[in-house]
DNA sequence: TTGAAAGCGCTAACAG
DNA sequence: CTGTTAGCGCTTTCAA
């Protein structure tokens, strides 16, 4: 049974072809019995028009692209990418939108890619996440045609990102351990991108902002990675802090593990906080204090802004940011008198 | 700079918009002047044809579907599917393939998509992953003219597939236990597909093939997440197990943390082998010995079937068994004599 | 309110 | 070897 076509259907319901068009795309000039009769022939056979000849005539693939541009360990390795594409799904589902989804193994791929996506038109718009200091990517379609969204923000101004409040997040986090107490704060922070220094810059403030002078011993520094987060704990250890702020949960999982090697007990020695409260950081030993981030939420809204983008109305560049919440759980308490040795 | 069309590159080239489709297409009776001096306009415009109307006259998108129907609890914490995508994004662009992602939040939405998917046509084939019992994908693929690779043995036979040994590396797993001088081996079986059917076979014959009678109390059920395995772990322990063979890494993380709690050292009071080799094997604490398998090679090879189904040589349905190895790390050790008591 | 016809950008016969 | 022409299945004028 091959795929029927507009003619076809016309043909059974005694109409044109473009009669058959109007009905399935809402025109609203048509006699209600024509009408009545050329959706009961489409509901009978199930007929759906071809999606390819749609997007020649229209200019519109209805497909966005996703790109992930990050190292292949981070893609195995973070499941923050696992609920992204889980969000932007979401968004695309409810708009009708295809989503293809473009990873690379190498630079070289990765070049060749990005230029057979500009080059061939397909996608309406596209979607970018993970290192957004990826010059190439970005220089590639902003000189094309293409809408582009970025989710987390780039340095660069001019281009549309969704992103959650990581300056507010982190004083958030930074505040509550001072208000538990602590004096000692340290952070695992990184230089990937503008929303970890908004992080840092956040950890900051929040320590000025009650008088403890910022400790660059306290600094360490990581790359979002469980690994550099161990690394990182491990060189801040001698300089003894009270508590940690990490700027992402699988660094702070790292953390965990660097800390239950050094014998420090977590919350009893050490207090900890996190950041984007993945999955992983409710099953984690104890379950991790986080600021949850909605990340699900910032693909959906990735997907509508590439929509507003897409529809032009409005200035240009859009943005959103998104707030987030402190999730206390058992890697945090107050500090203990006793423990002020 | 609006996009440009064959006609423009042939009027700059002096030839017809058919010449150039030649060029750009290889074809081989062109005169070489002619070739070059086209070419050299493609490649100073960076043209490249569209993809919409090449499809339109092709009927071949170039497009691959890929539909996880898991449901959202796995797909975000289990790093398998992100392996698993990436390999099939390694096959898509080795072959120029896109790669179009599917995932559902309700099975209201399951359903509509898969009917979208069929209806409008836009993929060339599908590959479908996760829960391989899936009746309604599955049916409504085999009603179709879309090409079907599953990831993972569907009970359907007539489906093209690949999959792991997953007999075999049960077998591997559980004879290696048994060489260790283990006698009372438990397992963590799942019930979800023909795969983990296997898994338990590839147990259950090792045990034999050695004398060692199988023991029921001794089989605890999961579904493949940590949280399972976990539950399941602590089912089985009051039958005083030596040894545990789990069904995927996910749960073998769940084992570790109830054996944690239940003061129970591994490998020291328990040997404990996993199967996928995950990431987080490695990271587990001690690391895990696993069954390693291919996970991103499986998605390769996943759209090299999906291809060979489209160019349709040979008989269908395709098959593709892929070998796994014993990766032995810190989880198993020899029984030691003093510990016999 | 509907049908006929043009055309989206490309490929593939078919002439020449 | 190359140009002309006819479509792929759909939407959208333009007439009627």
């Amino acid at each position: 049974m091959k795929r029927l076509t507009l003619e076809e259907i016309g043909k059974l319901a005694g109409v044109s072809r473009a009669t058959v068009s109007r009905v399935i795309n809402d025109y609203p000039f048509i006699r209600p019995e024509i009408r009545t009769r050329v959706q009961e022939i489409i509901d009978q056979t199930g007929f759906r028009p071809n999606s390819i000849p749609r997007s020649l005539v229209s200019s519109r693939s209805n497909i966005v692209g996703l790109i992930i541009p990050s190292v292949v360990q981070k893609v195995f390795t973070d499941p923050y990418f696992a609920s992204l594409i889980y969000g932007i799904a979401q968004g695309c589902n409810r708009n009708n939108l295809v989503l293809s989804v473009y990873l690379f193994h190498s630079l070289e791929e990765k070049h060749n890619v990005i230029q057979t996506i500009v080059g061939t038109g397909l996608v309406d718009g596209m979607i970018v996440t993970g290192d957004n200091r990826d010059t190439e990517i970005l220089d590639v379609f902003l000189n094309s045609q293409i809408p582009l969204v970025m989710v987390g923000e780039p340095d660069h101004s001019n281009v549309s990102f969704v992103d959650t409040d990581n300056y507010g997040g982190a004083y958030t986090a930074t505040k509550y351990l001072i208000d538990l107490g602590f004096q000692r704060i340290g952070i695992i922070a990184t230089e990937i991108n503008k929303s970890s220094e908004d992080r840092l810059r956040g950890y900051k403030q929040a320590l000025l902002d009650h008088n403890i002078a910022v400790d660059e011993h306290l600094i360490a520094w990581g790359n979002y990675t469980a690994e550099s987060g161990y690394l990182a704990m491990r060189e801040i250890l001698p300089y003894r802090p009270d508590a940690m702020f990490s700027s992402n949960d699988a660094m702070a999982l790292g953390c965990l593990r660097a800390l239950r090697e050094a014998n420090i007990r977590v919350p009893e020695d050490m207090s900890l906080i996190g950041f984007d409260d993945l999955p992983q950081a409710l099953q984690a030993e104890p379950p991790l204090t986080t600021i949850q981030q909605t990340i699900q939420e910032s693909g959906c809204e990735a997907v509508e802004l590439l929509l507003r983008l897409l529809n032009d109305d409005g200035p240009t560049p859009l943005r959103t940011i998104l707030p987030n919440t402190l999730i206390v759980r058992g890697t945090t308490r107050a500090v203990q008198s006793q423990s002020n040795l």
